[in-house]
RNA sequence: GGAGACGUCGCAUAGUCCGGCCGAGUGCACCACCCUGCUAAGGUGGAGUCCCCGCAAGGGGACCGAGGGUUCAAAUCCCUCCGUCUCCGCCA
């Protein structure tokens, strides 16, 4: 949710913000007089139980002829405050509903425009190079006996697959790596709930454009997550939480879960778009006044990652139409995929500025005695099955092996080389 | 799965039977000041969250697990839900 201060006073600002995400700007009007509406109708409804109030400590003390004829004014009083109450709880509902379709605001300098506007902030490593045509991830991994699509789909259907031995290493030792850098970074790990309730799925807006996407459980009124983010930025909801020690940095590991509607088609060869999948995820609530640091501090670390497993990749400034609601500014790492010739998605961070915490209702402290202010939220991905395609794909050799990057060695039994069984 | 108890301001509790004087007492912790002077004790005061009006001072409203209901009036009565605990049964 945005802030409905500033909504009030510079409308103008969160106008502009909707242009460059090329979203509909009339909604700030709409919301505006909602907003109206509310206070309006709050004010009503507490004039009129004021009176209510004061009458009723007077009927307490009176007795007799007076007690009723005080009665008597008063009952009428009664009705009007209810009636004044449900068209308060009216007015509330519609204004959340419309200040609620709100995006977040895109924050100065991101571009404009639609997904294919993305600015290219920097390509770093050498994008590998190959005798004749690279094999792809699947080819690899079937050959060498790691990835097994086809019983994948046996069991679960399409987009599934099982990883085994050496692919089913490969990817806890991706986990544990990123484990490594993000306790090395003062992270405190969680292996949080993959089932949360609507209001969390809700707070944290992956109910919106994303709820074809979400998996939900009718007779439970549960949702799978679709990544740990949901049940991290509920953790602290409706808490104030103490900033002054620095930021409060979470990673969490969990199996992901997502529909794949719309996608049909797209990415249906390997494990690049899949139902599930695992994810070690970066979470922190921060000081809003370091939010914009904290978001570089976040690429920097996946950028670690990517840089050690010897990938070649480039990190991209999302363009704000291609921005999730509660997203202020996005960046992407994009791994070289060989056999696609070309970079696709690895990890994102997504700084969401006060956004999320609002709708959550995570507070802190700025400074002592003072009053309480919603938290800046971050998230961004230290590591996913995903890379796994990058990383087949870049190290394999032609012999059809695969060489172990040297960081992933020690969490996969000293393993150097996959090679056919 | 069956039976019962409970859910109050950071923590622990009082209040609920007998509705109004309870946004709510007490203890601990906390903050400020005083006293004393030493690793303690005592005294005084302060302090919840959210919302509305207001430049402000201030005023008003809501919140006693959540949501409904009864009533002029609900922490207190009724209903539903959620959660916690205890006992019994069942199963790893």
């Amino acid at each position: 949710m945005i802030d409905p201060q500033l909504l009030r006073d510079s409308p103008d600002v969160i106008k502009a913000s909707l242009r460059t995400r090329g979203a509909d700007e009339s909604l700030v009007d709409t919301a505006l007089e909602a907003d109206a509406a509310r206070r309006e109708a709050i004010a009503a409804f507490e004039n009129l139980r004021a009176q209510q109030n004061a009458i009723g400590k007077d009927v307490a003390k009176a007795s007799g002829a007076e007690k009723e004829s005080l009665l008597a004014t008063v009952k009428e009083l009664a009705q009007q405050v209810k009636d004044a109450s449900a068209r308060v709880s009216e007015a509330e509902e519609n204004a959340a509903g419309v200040l609620g379709a709100l995006p977040n605001l895109v924050l100065e300098g991101v571009p404009a425009g639609g997904e294919e506007n993305f600015v290219t902030l920097r390509e770093v490593g050498m994008v590998p190079t190959f005798e004749g045509e690279p094999r792809d991830h699947l080819d690899l991994g079937e050959s060498l006996g790691i990835l097994d699509m086809e019983r994948g789909v046996k069991v679960s259907g399409s987009r599934f697959y099982f990883l085994k031995g050496a692919g089913a290493l490969m990817e806890m030792a991706l986990m544990q790596l990123g484990m490594k850098v993000a306790l090395e970074n003062g992270f405190v790990p969680l292996i949080p709930p993959t089932l949360v309730k609507p209001e969390v799925m809700q707070g944290t807006g992956f109910l919106g454009e994303h709820a074809a996407e979400v998996y939900h459980l009718g007779d439970d009124d549960l949702y799978l997550t679709g990544t740990s983010e949901v049940a991290l930025a509920g953790y602290h909801s409706d808490e104030i939480i103490d900033l002054s020690q620095g930021p409060l940095r979470y990673v969490g590991l969990s199996t992901c879960y997502r529909r794949e509607a719309g996608s049909y088609g797209k990415d249906t060869r390997g494990i690049i778009r899949v139902h599930q999948f695992q994810k070690l995820e970066m979470f922190s609530y921060v000081d809003p006044s370091d939010a914009e640091a904290e978001h570089e501090r976040m690429v920097s670390w996946q950028e670690q990652m990517l840089q050690s497993l010897g990938l070649a990749y480039r990190v991209i400034d999302v363009a704000a139409g291609d921005l999730g609601s509660s997203a202020a500014r996005k960046y992407d790492v994009e791994a070289w995929v060989p056999s696609q010739g070309k970079y696709r998605e690895l990890t994102s961070t997504s700084n969401c500025t006060t956004f999320q915490s609002r709708r959550l209702n995570v507070r802190h402290r700025p400074e002592k005695d003072a009053s309480t202010e919603p938290v800046a939220t971050l998230n961004g991905t230290l590591a996913t099955t995903r890379w796994l395609v990058a990383l087949l794909e870049t190290h394999q050799q032609p012999d059809g092996s695969v060489l172990v990057p040297e960081v992933l060695q020690p969490f996969m039994g000293g393993l150097r080389v996959i090679s056919a069984p």
